[in-house]
DNA sequence: TTGAACACTCAAGAAAGTTGAGTTAACGCT
DNA sequence: AGCGTTAACTCAACTTTCTTGAGTGTTCAA
């Protein structure tokens, strides 16, 4: 979901430069450091065009000279690094009960976090606490304000009415309207609005496991279980924002039909544990009771790694992914026991003996995932080029 | 999965004309007949840029004028549509005992169809069975060589060694080298390879009930079941070309858990009926037996849709597509009826009051459809932008 | 009748890419 | 050590394509 980008799809040198540079920058990104001849090669253009770009973006602060490399024969390539402080993202997640920001830089590197407690999540209650959120973040960290090159929102999904409404991580009051648009409004900024699975691939894919990755799933273990998929290097958004809600859907549990959500998201272990007398809400309460090899919390583990072997035969052969990656808001040693423990289907697409990647990883995980993907959007923009995106 | 396109993404004066001549192109065809000033406003571009694109087009025969139409006020607007002889595509459906080619126009109308039996379907036969038959469409239709703009090729997937491997409708050979350049090689021509699924979604959109939208699927009837996914206008072919295996998955029927596609293929409602001892090879069959209400095919078509509901709240939730459409190798009023008995899932994105399209359609069904699919897949290819097709 | 609205054309100008010759620096063969 | 080869990069001229702004023709409405 995006701010109305109006069908500026034709191509005219204006927006041919434009593209070009962020054809540029992604190259550099991709890389780390990288020279111009090696750039031209990549993107087809020609050197002088790359260097004449270069030298924009250097002066524009996104680029720093990285010193020589001598590669062969030659004259040694004369090397270019994104500059961290070329420009900053603001990533939000609202939750219920708390709004957690960040401020990342332009590689993606946190400046700030932060949480603040919401007593009543309403429309303008968040959305005078977002605003209040990155005045705080601009001051602490001094970073101006003109470069902010947009906010990312995760926000619980699904978005608009929907047979799903009524789910227990709600926020009311957002039905209406355009979230995006509003939230742009407020903030006086480009906004991008995606739940957390989507968000959370999406940091995945800049700054984690997923790094250059074009084709994934993400399976983000939340207040329920989403789905964020990236195809072809974009988020898949579906026609109206909800594609990925796959926690609602029926899975076989010890030949019994479950929603694939009750048997794998936190709100599931927390009811299982409940139901035997435990009150489990930290996630450092679920490592201490895994440390000591709770037999309810191993019973869980079981049910919940079948729940994800049908999920991943699902996933696994209507979007045949390169990987498929686990993460959110559980312990990473839950994570890793679930994956060991999760039955690969045999019948899969995915199951080729030429695979590079792992059927099933473990993704960054821990509370502000979600809110750095938000930000991760912000800057996955920054780095596509303009033209054709077809929307 | 296309012919290796390099990394050309650049924008340069060429490439971002032949960018914005695809650009009016589509436009043309969108809205059938259309005025320079509109598709200037449609486009970003300035009237003067899209007046000399148009007389481009009109000189290379893609573009025909079509008369006045005084629309309000100011001077009448001068009309253009495609050519439909502007160019033309040839669509090759490869089935392990027959192969069906059929020559369209640019506009999608066949010109020619045809079926070839293929005694033994080896990559040899394939090969010079699908040259033989280029040439034979061409020499009946007088279509010159040069007017081609590349052939469609429908061949049964997954596509390389997969989990899969060993499925009945399988082709045997094909698992090694690309496919899509085999055939290039062989045709000469630019050449498009997906499954009958891709392939039927594409024509529905080029010419069916699909037209104009950009996020749907296509639950495709053949030897088994397919699942085509458009989203953004694209299809979705996952990072190996083989998104959309949903045959495969498990779903309930009667609360058993069945694969799919034991329950809904074409080689299902056959095994079931001949479990009966009735011997069912031709649509007309089917047909014939469900106007007498035949009591095996009507218990076939409930299990059928209780399955399809099942499949549908995968789809939707995982997608969230603008429907969801029916169609392949089943006679119409089969899949009507599935249709009509079909439970919409409550649980499901999908279910919104808003929403403008029916959640499930039937869509242009018959032998054809695949054929003429591939052949769309080529028509899609010349209306779509190039630059930042992002492969 | 007159003026506003609109589609379209013409000609000049601007933006951005390409091309080809020239410069610099490192490698490696003699 | 000398020298030719290789490769990255720059400079300046050229090319393509888009935009801009003035101008023309047609229609509708006051």
């Amino acid at each position: 979901m995006v701010t109305t980008l109006k069908p500026k799809l034709g191509a005219n040198p204006e927006r041919a430069r434009s593209h070009n540079k962020q054809l540029v920058l992604r190259a550099v990104r991709h890389s780390g450091t990288i020279g111009r001849a090696e750039i031209a090669r990549a993107s087809g253009l020609s050197t002088q065009a790359v260097s004449n770009i270069i030298s924009d973006l250097l002066a524009e602060g996104l680029l720093v000279e990285q010193g020589h490399r001598s590669a062969g024969r030659g004259l040694p390539v004369q090397q270019y690094a994104i500059r961290p402080g070329g420009g900053y993202a603001f990533g939000v997640e609202v939750r219920p009960t708390a709004m957690f920001t960040a401020l990342v830089d332009l590689v993606g590197t946190p400046i700030l976090t932060h949480r603040t407690p919401l007593k009543d999540p309403t429309k303008g209650v968040i959305l005078d606490t977002v605003c209040a959120q990155l005045d705080h973040a601009l001051s602490q960290t001094q970073v101006q304000r003109h470069m902010l090159m947009g906010a990312g929102i995760v926000m619980p999904g699904p978005f608009g009415d929907t047979g799903l409404t009524g789910t227990a991580s709600e926020l009311p009051g957002w039905n209406i309207g355009d979230p995006a648009e509003i939230f742009a409004t407020a903030l006086e900024l480009p906004v991008f609005v995606e739940n957390d699975a989507n968000a959370a691939a999406m940091a995945e894919r800049m700054n984690g496991v997923a790094r250059g990755l074009d084709d994934f799933a993400y399976l983000y273990f939340g207040q329920g279980l989403g789905l964020g998929l990236v195809q072809n290097g974009q988020i898949l958004q579906g026609a109206f924002g909800n594609a990925g809600e796959i926690g609602h859907i029926q899975v076989l549990v010890d030949g019994r039909p479950v929603e694939l959500e009750s048997a794998t998201s936190r709100l599931s272990v927390q009811a299982c544990l409940a139901r035997q007398g435990m009150d489990v809400t930290t996630m450092d309460d679920l490592t201490s009771l895994y440390s000591s090899a709770n037999r309810h919390l191993m019973l869980w583990l079981d049910q919940a790694a079948q729940a994800l072997s049908a999920a991943l035969s699902i996933i696994e052969n209507l979007f045949d992914p390169e990987t498929v990656i686990l993460g959110g808001a559980m312990p990473d040693v839950l994570l890793d026991h679930i994956i060991a423990r999760t039955v690969l289907p045999e019948r899969s697409v995915s199951n080729r003996p030429d695979r590079v990647h792992p059927r099933l990883m473990r993704g960054t995980s821990g509370r502000m995932t979600a809110t750095l993907g938000a930000a991760a959007l912000v800057l996955h923009q920054a780095f596509t080029p303009t033209i054709a995106e077809a929307r």
